[in-house]
DNA sequence: CGGTGGCTTGAAGCTATTCAAGACCTGTGG
DNA sequence: CCACAGGTCTTGAATAGCTTCAAGCCACCG
């Protein structure tokens, strides 16, 4: 340990110093001096459930961190019809690398907020520091085996299956923490009955169609139609099709 | 120019001297030193439709690029139903970094021939030149793109859509070099009615009368089952729903 | 030739959608 | 406090689209 080390561990910015991302985010792959710099042109913002994050098509100038709430990324055709093809939870890491204009569309889940950068800073620190880009590789990797799962969720499974597997999907990701042997859990729902739908490539009544038959064969209830509370996690994966 | 880079220039090993993916594919983003390394733990292999390249949950020992033909990768659920999640065409590189097993399945969809290297070459030169991950990185997020661009496919378009999508994407994909204001092309298709159908999420029956529905508006013409002549890829490009 | 695998076609059935109405929840103004 | 308006969500009935089940066709290969 040199001194210049024990200088700069201390100069960690007072942004970064409870943030997520810091340690499980793509900020864990700085280091000290880097996040520094960074924190000079970062910002924090906090929107509310709905606001467009990066317009379809619309050039994107910088890129954000997710620290808490959820993001949903929507594809939509000519025609007005939408999916969803993917959500994105805290801490993760928003925005298309390397290319000017997004094909998809970004918009609050629920009210969300964000450490956002310049599009330049970030590109640059990844040329200097190769451990950056490998912690995007990765959190892309997963998001590539996220997509794939859900393909087969939206190719191959019923309704009913669809529900099952949503919910599991969002209890997972709504408590990190949880146990993955635990019994039971609860949440409240990011999305409403609409975006469900588009999530999951049906309409809106057949998502509350199957949410009341899961209610009504105690796999589920569910309060104010948004908290959710699983009983036994174990039924509702045999219901997912797994 | 010094001699050093000179004699190497000169020593490109004859395995790579005529491979695509050495200017397309992964392989362009060694220099000849590390090409020489690789080539030597590297081989080429060819198999035939239907061989199983990377098994379900099986350890996973080499990586490799495509040369030639269409490997399927897929996903099943537990009772057998099947979703295809993705094809890889030359120069496409085989395999997921950082995890020790796979959750999909490769298979050959049509005589496939290979160059194949130990998984551990790749991670030790990925190690060296950043330049190397930055291009899978790059084929990732390419494969994200399509996965999600799929993902709307699978969940919000009707039979004949999807196959209308499905004959526009591997058009594109089998001949690289087609001008995309072509109006007319034609092409050999690399998968079964079976596979198309695990691609689309449809059944075999489905995708046989909406390939027979496109024949008889005209919009495609077929022979001997496989060959797919369109005429005009606008009047195609007009029922994929965009 | 008969057999096999891949493909097509038909008829019936079922699942999810569409269209329509009503319930519920929340906030606003009387 | 209640009434009311505007979402969001649920429920019902009819319909459409895809699947299922069942034959039959076609090309290829022994």
């Amino acid at each position: 340990m040199t001194v210049r080390q024990d200088v700069h561990s201390a100069g960690i910015p007072v942004l970064c110093q409870s943030c997520e991302a810091r340690h499980h985010g793509v900020c864990g792959a700085l280091d000290p001096d880097q996040l520094v710099g960074l924190a000079k042109t970062s910002s924090k913002h906090t929107v509310e459930a709905g606001v467009e994050l990066i317009g379809d098509a619309e050039a994107v100038d910088s890129y954000a961190n997710v620290l808490s709430g959820v993001v949903k990324l929507m594809k939509s055709l000519s025609d007005g019809r939408q999916q969803i093809v993917g959500l994105q939870f805290a801490p993760d890491f928003l925005g298309r690398p390397f290319k000017v204009e997004s094909a998809i569309n970004a918009e609050a889940a629920t009210a969300v907020s964000l450490c956002s950068f310049p599009k330049a800073a970030i590109e640059r620190m990844m040329k200097e520091s190769p451990g950056l880009e490998h912690r995007l590789f990765k959190q892309t990797l997963n998001e590539l085996d996220d997509a794939r799962d859900w393909m087969v969720t939206l190719g191959r499974k019923s309704a009913s299956e669809k529900l099952a597997s949503f919910l599991l999907m969002i209890a997972r990701n709504i408590d990190p923490t949880l146990d993955p042997a635990a019994q039971s859990t609860s949440f409240d729902l990011p999305l409403t009955r609409a975006d469900i739908a588009d999530f999951l490539g049906l309409t809106i009544e057949t998502v509350s169609r199957q949410l009341t038959r899961l209610r009504s064969d105690g796999v589920i209830r569910i309060e104010n139609n948004r908290h959710v509370i699983v009983d036994s996690l174990n039924r509702l994966q045999r219901r997912s099709g797994a």
